[in-house]
DNA sequence: GCATTTGTGTAAACCAGTTCACTAAACCGA
DNA sequence: TCGGTTTAGTGAACTGGTTTACACAAATGC
């Protein structure tokens, strides 16, 4: 492979010469530009990137850890952002913790160490402090839909609270009064304001018949599963619709149901959270809030990149972006059995 | 930051000696390793990684290009592979391509101008000599999933002749005697095979019965869609039994059969392809074939790194991953109107 | 005619590691 | 005590760009 020198030798000027006309710091008269352009075309001379990016003391590329890229959610967010750094000239490096905290540790230190140039980090558990102070040591970093309470980072979510808000509405508007909140350990934050919104969102219909029980655990297939066994084998007061917080729950919860032979939603409705799977082609259409995951990642990277902790490092606030109902099939009235 | 350098002042010995001990190309006695741990810990020393690339003349990074992350089959599949890049030490850089030449043309250059060490590259339309050359003149690499003719690489595909056998021997025991293929162009030797192994699967049943149309067309969602509006607007003579030889073919096919009223599999029966999304859940649960997706990634992450183009170059056959077929309930006999 | 500006370009330092070729001292056996 | 081996390192070159500071000639200004 030729290098620099090689192109300067055959365009008899000088390395500098070369390089500083291809970085454009240098005007040339059209004789000298043209033997450059020449030998660079007969020597089919490409720049190292690796020795560009020691001089220049970056790399162009921005890091992304992610707790998994195989779930729907996380794929289309990967794929946003990866379009928007490609319109940026930027690579993206791609790190999956499947949410172990030391997997975060490692990925977190070889940002710190200088591999990219920046980070979109994304947890989904809860973060503790050790976490935050992590992040706070590591370079330029942004903080994406589930909170690390203390990093001092720019941070963007979906608004978890008006997501938990429109479900709990509609489930009451439907009649709804007794219902099963699933997903969200209450350390974290996003399960922590879906709770919220839901409550209220129901209680501004319902008032106090509001009857909320919760199931608690992470966003998973194998949660779904379980919570929704725990429902099944419920013989008498079973809630009479089901919110389940992300696809993977309402995956889980559509399976075991299924195969109990409880009809949806016949014998229970089921609002869902994420939309990102085809939800739409379910038995039956499932009723759900859409979290903007394509806005998410591409605005991830916006604000990474143009918040550059220069000058005075004053936080921009956590920023929201909003959330959708999507109406299928999924919810209907509760049957009052008595 | 602390470089090797401040290592070696701290610690009274050259950065030679850093450098070879912290390689374990030098063995030193406890006294002298135990001040260069100290000064290292002391420093918060981390080796800068670019210049770690540019001396090594290689960058740990291997590279990824596939036509979209953000559906469930490549998603799975980087997913799987990043997995096994982590095992081995290695980072994983990310590029989509979604089809377009131009682009699969930067990304190969990329590579080959040293951006990483290694590239899996998946393409999803019919190969070109244009691809094959620039292929062939990258560094190592591995064409993953779909065929790029003359490209002289190791392969590694699913076993797509085994997987339309499946599919259509499968509909033919089931009665099927006049079926829709759909998906593949002729270019795409994928949807080639998979073809051939239907029309051997169905003939080795039905014999001369057999009677097979097709609706060419890439893997997509829109192609699904408009394969299923061509079948719902047939009056007459429609095939009994359809073939989607994707998952986003078999979603846009439910999406305009559940619209047009169209019941699976009462009045036609579905056999999918991949089997990566949900279908299990759809309306009805769909009967597909399966592509072992992480055995995939894996697989191509290996093949990569063991074949290391040094000596004869003698190239490893094509290797095919075995596929299955996940019987549901989207298959049924064929109704017999006269 | 002399000073100054402009155009054209360069030498050398720098980024931060790795590695080849080598040395000085200690040790060991004959 | 001489020669050879081991131990414990080291100086300098090398990877391939970028950039600062400056040189030298021609053109322009007064």
């Amino acid at each position: 492979m030729a290098n620099l020198q090689d192109v300067a030798t055959a365009a008899n000027v000088s390395k500098t010469t070369v390089s500083r006309y291809l970085n454009g710091s240098l005007d040339l008269p059209a004789k000298t530009a043209d033997a450059i352009n020449a030998a660079i075309a007969a020597l089919n001379y490409a720049p190292n990137p690796h020795a560009r990016r020691l001089s220049l003391g970056r790399s162009d590329t921005i890091a992304m850890v992610v707790p998994d890229i195989s779930t729907p959610f996380f794929a289309t967010f990967v794929a946003a952002v990866e379009a928007e750094a490609d319109r940026r000239g930027l690579s993206l490096a791609l790190y999956a913790t499947l949410n172990r905290p030391d997997r975060e540790a490692v990925y977190l230190d070889k940002i710190r160490q200088g591999h990219a140039d920046g980070l979109i980090f994304i947890t989904n558990h809860e973060g503790n402090d050790a976490l935050a102070e992590k992040i706070n040591a590591s370079g330029p970093c942004i903080v994406v839909d589930e909170d690390v309470a203390k990093a001092r980072v720019p941070k963007l979510f979906c608004d978890n609270e008006q997501g938990g808000y429109l479900a709990g509405r509609h489930l009451a508007q439907a009649g709804h009064r007794h219902v099963l909140f699933i997903g969200g350990v209450d350390e974290m934050v996003s399960g922590a304001r879906r709770f919220t919104g839901f409550r209220r969102g129901m209680q501004e219909i319902a008032g106090d018949d509001a009857r909320i029980e919760r199931s608690r655990g992470t966003y998973t297939f194998e949660a779904g599963r379980a919570a929704a066994r725990d429902f099944v084998a419920r013989t008498c007061d079973r809630p009479t619709a089901i919110f389940t917080t992300s696809d993977e729950l309402t995956i889980g919860l559509f399976e075991v149901l299924r195969e109990a032979g409880i009809s949806v939603p016949y014998d229970v409705s089921v609002v869902g959270y994420d939309d990102v799977g085809p939800l739409h082609l379910f038995a039956p259409a499932v009723t759900a809030v859409r979290q903007p995951v394509r806005d998410l990642g591409k605005r991830a990277l916006e604000l990474l990149m143009d918040f550059r902790p220069d000058d005075g490092a004053k936080l921009p606030p956590e920023e929201l972006l909003p959330v959708t109902l999507i109406e299928r099939e999924s919810v209907a009235s509760p049957i009052r059995k008595v």
